[in-house]
DNA sequence: GACCAGGCAGTGA
DNA sequence: TCACTGCATGGT
């Protein structure tokens, strides 16, 4: 493996790969394995021992711009540190980045997200990728590139149902279809401000404010972009705004902005991370 | 078996 | 704009 070396780079590989941001990497001893996310069949190995990270099956530039550690995250982090909550999560999770993640593959994994847990998104995206995906063996373990769109435009919706998706069959083959006939989409959506880009994202059946933000955010690096689900309303409503109803997505995301600044979608992800501990504290 | 989970679309008021 | 409902599935 090749040594990356963090100098006085925070980074906190563990967290960064499963705080639920991304579902593909899987830990054996202290490696953590994904079939590549940037399209090409191949399997990138990654461990962090300290300030150093060892990667292989990668280059150093994908391991940078994967993990985006080129952002200042010690000005960010400053940035959104402005009440005792986020503090604590801070402390908490310090050296977790926002990964920059395929727009695609990201799009169908929050697509497959609404109303599931964690295990629940990876089991369908493993199945997608069994079903659709070209298989890839690393040190003897089995693994699967993420489809590409024409392969899902390709099969039928029914068939779709096998991965688990439910009724998110139809969601997923409409992306799919959108996907395999226009392949600059990414480079359309990357080009637009953050309320034009998540208003085109929504226009596809089966993707509203929530997983648009997420794509926006995991996938197009618009950190200004705060995804609400269920969790994350919770804590603004209970923590922050102090009210009894449920708080509209638009609202809760507009107080993150204005509360939290610019990067208010990496407050979102220390606050997801945190989630549990702070559901525990009381409401 | 009930309840909940990184929601969304459709409907009706 | 808001409240409500149905939608598949897996975990607790």
């Amino acid at each position: 493996m090749q040594a990356y070396s963090l100098g006085d780079l925070w980074f906190n590989l563990d967290l960064s790969v499963s705080c639920g941001q991304t579902f593909r990497w899987r830990k054996y001893d202290r490696t953590w394995y994904a079939p590549s996310p940037y399209g090409d069949v191949a399997v990138w190995k990654v461990r962090q021992t300290g300030g150093t990270v060892n990667y292989e099956g990668m280059s150093e530039e994908d391991l940078v711009r994967y993990f985006s550690l080129d952002h200042n995250l010690e000005t960010i982090l400053k940035s959104i540190d402005c009440d005792p909550l986020i503090h604590d999560a801070v402390e908490r999770c310090r050296g977790l980045r926002i990964i920059r993640q395929d727009p695609w593959e990201c799009l169908i994994s929050y697509i497959c997200s609404s109303c599931a847990n964690i295990p629940s998104i990876q089991i369908r995206i493993e199945k997608l990728a069994e079903k659709y995906g070209t298989r890839i063996m690393c040190d003897g373990k089995t693994f699967y590139s993420f489809p590409r769109p024409k392969a899902i435009a390709a099969a039928e919706v029914y068939e779709l149902r096998s991965c688990n998706v439910g009724y998110r069959d139809t969601y997923i083959y409409g992306a799919a279809e959108m996907a395999a006939a226009d392949p600059n989409w990414p480079e359309k959506i990357r080009a637009m401000p953050y309320a034009a880009a998540q208003r085109k994202l929504c226009k596809l059946n089966g993707v509203g404010p929530k997983i648009a933000d997420c794509v926006l955010l995991f996938a197009f690096e618009k950190l200004e972009s705060v995804p609400v689900d269920v969790w994350i309303e919770r804590i603004l409503r209970t923590k922050y705004v102090g009210r009894e109803k449920k708080l509209a997505s638009a609202m809760a995301g507009a107080y993150a902005r204005e509360h939290f600044g610019i990067y208010a979608g990496y407050a979102q992800a220390y606050l997801f991370a945190s989630r549990e501990i702070i559901s525990r504290k009381g409401a």
